[in-house]
This record gives C-alpha cells, sequence and structure tokens, in this order.
RNA sequence: GGGAUCGUAGCUCAGCUUGGUUAGAGCGCCGGCCUGUCACGUCGGAGGUCGCGGGUUCGAGCCCCGUCGGUCCCGCCA
C-alpha cells in the first residue's frame, strides 16, 4: 500500500462496493476482540465503517490486530462483504457492509487519549480546549467545523454573485480611540510606536467605496481586547458588507438574502418576513434592544396609576423621574413565594432593586404589596399590563432604563422557565432608529452608540449640537431569537458632517485630525454616499447550528479569562524580543495557568 | 473591576451538610479467556500531591483566608 492511496472515505463504504478491494486509511474507534474473530471500528470525518480479521485469512495481519489499541492510524486494504440480516447493523451508514482486511500497515501508534473520541462522552470544557484536536476529532465537534466551512462558503458564493468582491484589509493598522480596547502590536522598526489589531475594517472598507470599488466584502477576522462571554471571543470574524449609493432598504434587502442563503445552507427554513422595530419601540415593548420575539410576555408601562399610589418603592422612583414598568406572566397566579423571591436575584445584576407582583386568583387580588397599592390601582396595573384572571403581574420601578433591563431579564427568564419558544422556531428582526449618541458617564461625554462614521437621520442634522440625545442614526441591528447577529449603518461620506460629528462626541479638530486625518483627507476626493453592514459570523453559526457557546463553532477558542489551554497562549517572551522593540515589563506576570500546577 | 458556581483516580462524578482507622463508583486502562461483535461478554489487576499555598484543630478532601484555573452573568464590548 502506498501512502497516497485511498478508496473512498471510510463514511462512504456502501453495497455498491461488494467485493472490491479497497484500501482505507483512518483512525481506530474501538476494538471488539472476541478471540478468533477481531472487529475494529475504522473512522475518518465521514463516518466509520467496520473492519473484520480474522484467523484463516492473514495469520500476521490477524495477530497485528489484536494489538491495535483507540486511535491508531492504520491503513487497510481488504475485500467489502455483505454482513448478512443478522449481521447487519442498521444504525449505521455502513452498516450493511465490512471490510475482510487482508493487509494492515500501522502509521502511527496511539497513547491511550485522555477521553473518550465519543460524541457522547461527557468531558469538561477545560478538557476539551486543552486536547482541542481530539475534541475536534469527535464526530459532532467535527461536523460543526465543516458546517461552518459551508456558511462561509455559501457566503461568499451569495455575496460574489450580487456583484461584491471580497477585499483584504491590513492586520496592522492604526490604534483608534472609540469603540472597544485596541491590541496593540509593537513596532520594532519604529520602535516606541505601536499598530493596533482591527476591531473591523470599518474605515478601510469605507474607503474601498471611496476607491470605486461600489461593493465589498470579507470574511474576516476582528480583534477586540475586552472581556469574554459564551458568544465574545478576542478575535472573531465578521462577513463584512460595504455598498455604494444604497439606502436603507437596498443594505438590509442584500442582508436579507445572505440570510435566507444562510438559513437554507445550514438546512433551516428562515421565518417568511423579516419583521421591523425602531429602537425606541422594542425598548418600550420588550425593554431591551436585540428582543427575542418568538414569545410573547410584552412590557407595558404603569407609572401613571403607580403615582397615584401611597407607595414607597414606586414613589420614590418615580420622584427621581422614573418609571414603573412590569409584564404578565400567564397561568402563574399561584407562584410559590420562594419562586418570587427568586425573581429578586433575576433583577439584582442589572440594578433592580426588587420586583413587585400582583396576581388576580378566582377574581380575588393578592400580592405582598396589595396594602400598599391598593385594589383600585392594583387591577388598573394588572389591566394595563394585561394579566387576567390566573396570572402574575410583575413590576419594577427604576429609571427607565433599569426597569427595562430588569423586566427584559424576567422575559428571559419565564421564557426559558416555561418553555415558551419551541427551538425549531426561528424570529428575524431589525432593530433600527437606533439613538446616534449615549451618555458614557466614565468619560463624561457623548458617545457613539455605532461608530463615530454612522449618518444621522438627515431630519436631525440640525440637533448634533443643540439635542445630541435625540439624534436617531441611519443604523440598523439584525436581531436572531434575542441576538444580535449583524449591524449596520449609513456612513457620512462629508467631511463637514464628519466633522461636526466629531465635535459632538467631544474630539477637538486636532484630534480628529491626528486620529482621522486620512478619511477627512479622503473624503476631498469624491466621495460616493455608502452604507454597510457586518455579520458576526461565529455568533451566527452558533445559532444556526443549535450551539450554547461561540466556542463549539471555533476550531481553537479561548477560555473566558483569554487564554489557550493548549498552546498556553498569552507567555512571555525573551527578553531580547523586548529589547527590540524597547519595551520594559513593570508588572510580573501569573505564575502559571497550568490548574494542576498552581502556585 | 464585581458577583455566582465548580476543581477528588486518565475521564465523569459521589464523599463536604455533622472534621475522626485504609477516600469510593461508573467508564477507561493493563492482563487472561472467548468465531459474529457493534456500549461485545467474562475473570482478574493496577491506578489518588483530594488544583496550589497558608491557617484553625489532637486530627482537614471536609472549616477559614489567599491564590491559580474552568463556566455563567454584571460592568465592558456592537
Amino acid at each position: 500500500m502506498s501512502l497516497g492511496e485511498r478508496s473512498c472515505y471510510c463514511g462512504e463504504v456502501r453495497e455498491s462496493h461488494l467485493n472490491q478491494r479497497l484500501i482505507l486509511k483512518g483512525w481506530v474507534r474501538r476494538r471488539r476482540d472476541l478471540g478468533s474473530l477481531v472487529f475494529v471500528d475504522l473512522r475518518d470525518r465521514t463516518g466509520f465503517v467496520q473492519l473484520v480479521f480474522s484467523e484463516d485469512r492473514d495469520a500476521a495481519t490477524f495477530l497485528a490486530a489484536k494489538e491495535l489499541r483507540p486511535e491508531f492510524v492504520i491503513a487497510v486494504e481488504g475485500v467489502v462483504k455483505l454482513r448478512g440480516e443478522k449481521d447487519a447493523n442498521v444504525h449505521l451508514a455502513t452498516g450493511a457492509v465490512e471490510v475482510e482486511v487482508a493487509q494492515m500497515d500501522v502509521l502511527c501508534e496511539a497513547a491511550t487519549p485522555p477521553f473518550p473520541i465519543e460524541d457522547d462522552a461527557l468531558v469538561s470544557e477545560e478538557m476539551r480546549l486543552k486536547y482541542r484536536y481530539l475534541d475536534l476529532r469527535r464526530p459532532f465537534q467535527n461536523q460543526r467545523i465543516v458546517a461552518r466551512h459551508r456558511l462561509m462558503q455559501r457566503a461568499r458564493k451569495q455575496l460574489s454573485s450580487e456583484g461584491f468582491l471580497e477585499i483584504e484589509t491590513p492586520f496592522l493598522g492604526k490604534s483608534t480611540p472609540e469603540g472597544a480596547r485596541d491590541f496593540l502590536v509593537p513596532s520594532r522598526l519604529r520602535a516606541g510606536t505601536f499598530y493596533a489589531l482591527p476591531q473591523s475594517p470599518q474605515l478601510f472598507k469605507q474607503l474601498c467605496m471611496v476607491a470605486g470599488f461600489d461593493r465589498y466584502f470579507q470574511v474576516v477576522r476582528c480583534f477586540r481586547d475586552e472581556d469574554l462571554r459564551a458568544d465574545r471571543q478576542l478575535e472573531f470574524t465578521q462577513i463584512d458588507i460595504e455598498m455604494s449609493f444604497p439606502d436603507e432598504e437596498m443594505v438590509m434587502g442584500v442582508a436579507e438574502r445572505l440570510t435566507r442563503a444562510l438559513f437554507e445552507e445550514a438546512g433551516l427554513t428562515a421565518p417568511a418576513s423579516f419583521a421591523r422595530l425602531t429602537w425606541a419601540e422594542a425598548m418600550e415593548r420588550y425593554g431591551c434592544d436585540k428582543p427575542d420575539t418568538r414569545f410573547g410576555l410584552e412590557l407595558g408601562t404603569v407609572s401613571e396609576v403607580a403615582a397615584k399610589t401611597e407607595f414607597g418603592v414606586f414613589r420614590s422612583a418615580l420622584d427621581a423621574q422614573g418609571a414603573v414598568r412590569g409584564l404578565a406572566v400567564p397561568g402563574q397566579a399561584n407562584i410559590s413565594r420562594k419562586e418570587l423571591d427568586a425573581l429578586n436575584e433575576v433583577v439584582k445584576p442589572f440594578g433592580g432593586k426588587g420586583v413587585v407582583s400582583l396576581m388576580r386568583r378566582n377574581g380575588a387580588l393578592a400580592g405582598q404589596a396589595l396594602k400598599h397599592i391598593g385594589e383600585g390601582p392594583a387591577a388598573a396595573m394588572l389591566a394595563a399590563v394585561g394579566a387576567k384572571d390566573g396570572d402574575l403581574g410583575l413590576f419594577v420601578a427604576a429609571p427607565y432604563e433599569t426597569a427595562c433591563a430588569c423586566l427584559s431579564a424576567l422575559r428571559l427568564y419565564f421564557r426559558d422557565k416555561l418553555g415558551l419558544v419551541d427551538k425549531d422556531h426561528h424570529a428575524l428582526l431589525w432593530v433600527h432608529r437606533f439613538p446616534m449618541f449615549e451618555w458614557s458617564r466614565d468619560d463624561n461625554r457623548w458617545v457613539a452608540r455605532h461608530h463615530p462614521f454612522t449618518m444621522p437621520r438627515e431630519e436631525h442634522l440640525d440637533m448634533l449640537e443643540s439635542d445630541p440625545q435625540k439624534v436617531e442614526a441611519q443604523a440598523y441591528d439584525l436581531v436572531m431569537d434575542g441576538n444580535e447577529i449583524g449591524g449596520g449603518s449609513l456612513r457620512i461620506h462629508s467631511g463637514k458632517i464628519q466633522r461636526k460629528v466629531f465635535r459632538a462626541l467631544g474630539f477637538s479638530d486636532e484630534e480628529a485630525q491626528d486620529k482621522f486625518g486620512f478619511l477627512l483627507e479622503a473624503f476631498k476626493y469624491g466621495t460616493p454616499p455608502h452604507g454597510g453592514i457586518a455579520f458576526g459570523l461565529d455568533r451566527l453559526a452558533m445559532l444556526l447550528l443549535g450551539c450554547e457557546s461561540i466556542r463549539d463553532v471555533i476550531a481553537f477558542p479561548k477560555t473566558t479569562s483569554g487564554l489557550c489551554l493548549m498552546t498556553q497562549s498569552p507567555s512571555e517572551v525573551e527578553p531580547k524580543q523586548l529589547e527590540e522593540l524597547a519595551i520594559e515589563i513593570k508588572k510580573s506576570p501569573p505564575r502559571s495557568h497550568d490548574p494542576k500546577e498552581g502556585n
């Protein structure tokens, strides 16, 4: 058997190969040794097929088969035989046949893996990440990476077919003040200066429009040095899109066709239509700018009724210009005291002091705070959130945004607790008309909610200086099942407006010139109106493939503390490397990443 | 930066509430037997710095403090 020869993949062997002599290669999945008959499952990325070794074929090969262990890499030559009705395995694609092995090469022996290479093996994520190459060898994890490949190729095909050009942009770029924390890369040739890895190719794709490419896309890695989450990694992949002369509808159209294509590629049915909500509507109805619209439990505001009560909780919130908001949970009027207490824990992380509950059981009002609120107002509050007999009304009194966040959390809590969504059903939703700015308490100034290159709505341009909080952006997010999967905007293409926005953000003209001078310069030479969108590929793949974590669709992800458990990065570097970069380390790093070593 | 939770055999876990001979289970691993297995069966065996450091105690896997690491969340991030 020569190294390059292979008849087909293991998972592809069928009855059509009957009596053919095949050369197969793969990993030993399992050996079943019956004494003078040995079965071996041979696995590769397509599945596995049963090999049979028997004494009366070839004694040497048979004895070698007895020495096989899980994960040995072998090559075999043998004849495909029908298993017969009694011995066939109906659960396997290859189960009707088996390969009678005449010859075998052990290409590589294997140590016993730290965990079984099986889908149903229970393995901690720590183990999976440390031995990622073994985790990826497991069929289901392997398939996720294959599926991600398909999604990427489909995206490229779809966008190319609409005339978009895939253009690469630099990874070594310029640090920009807005947005996330940059990853810095020290320059050796100009020691003391730094490149920044791109948070996104935002400015380069805009410059592609200035260059006249008209339609650009890129499947591109982005880097943000912020804390990680189940759906956030330090580096992640965007499907980045930009086009010239669009209106919002055109960008949304491109995005919708792409989304439908990706749903199809994943074997899912996209919802018939993409719903649309303004940001203000989303906050009012769901308390969230990326609502899960697959179920009800919509929010209501009861501030007016609450203002008529003497209830201290309501009074103090309303006196501080806050709101009393609530929602109705159908059929939960008989919720236990213990379960109600648990709700307080749900809202705590979002700044809520507590949840006020009212309910109507068999016509009678109930609730701990009922005596403070009074029957009349209580009935009105329940009516206002649509609570009927047998329903539970939950209310939060707090600043408007806090009340929204708390009730949104309660919505999701009951979604999961009561199983309100069908996992096979998906919702796609555009949220648009975002506020252009939000107030940063840390920086004591306005910051761009999307980014500083977003075009404000034309009719709001006059308010940039006078009423920045009222300015709406021509920005839009695509939301799937309560997750933001993409976001974009029409961009500013005039230096004049761009300077006004920089000023609203508190940049002096000098700062703007220093940080974004190249953009303002480019805008002088004929810039087409342009806009675009970027999809978070990892997050979208996660949702389309039904994964719980973004790490499941990334071949080599990092832990939530930004470590690679496989390579032990980040790590210290040689003093010589630091010298070349003219860098001195002030603080000694933690001594170990290895949990087995500790201190 | 903060909160929650977890760390015991190669893996997944029990033991911790109430500190007390020699720390258990399943799977895996090693060896014997077995011609139709496919979670093969069967008989036998090996395997532990209880993440790490310190403290309390006559005595710590168990209690306390710190630390490292995994996960989830808030802040942060779009």
